[in-house]
DNA sequence: TCACTAAGAAAGTCTTAGCGA
DNA sequence: TCGCTAAGACTTTCTTAGTGA
């Protein structure tokens, strides 16, 4: 199957992830994902060739530390004020 | 099938859908969903019974004029901030 | 170890055809 | 017309078992 990436997940996804110093799988297997998929899982997400279900985006969004919202955001400059909103909390 | 909403999409949903004055189906027609399909579907979606995919989301977002984060948004303090940066906007 | 993939198994959504208010 | 639903048809994701760098 091949990529359809008509959302901007993965994109956000592979952004907060390289940010984060998270291998693929390690991410999939912080995020509770079994360590046998998470590879493959992962993998699939930040490639656009499948979507995750919205637990396991809340799951990856709590390891990475911003709101689940960020990972559906089209727009740079809502993304950007997403982040900045998030680090200002705790 | 019973609902599983473990999602903010179905709630934001249903206060963005109230606030426009769209019926279900009508809203559902408006963002380009089959007349015969429409009142089913966005019924679904709204209870949390099934969730769409992200090109029927943002089809959806722009018939309410609203970001597609702002259906993922957990935090209101944050679907508030979405909402006004949009507003702000043209 | 890393990113990545094919393909069958499994689980999900969508359409149809209705319901009662 | 409105919100809503069951269930089979259909389409998607997930798991397994691998690849090459």
């Amino acid at each position: 199957m091949q990529a359809k990436d008509e959302s901007p997940f993965s994109r956000r996804l592979k952004e907060a992830r390289l940010a984060s110093g998270y291998s693929q799988k390690s991410l999939g297997i912080a995020a509770g994902i079994d360590e046998f998929a998470a590879s493959a899982r992962m993998n699939q997400y930040e490639r656009g060739v499948h979507a995750p279900d919205f637990l396991t985006v809340r799951a990856i969004a709590r390891v990475l530390n911003l709101p689940t919202a960020f990972f559906y955001c089209e727009e740079e400059e809502l993304a950007e004020m997403i982040k900045v909103w998030q680090q200002g909390r705790f």
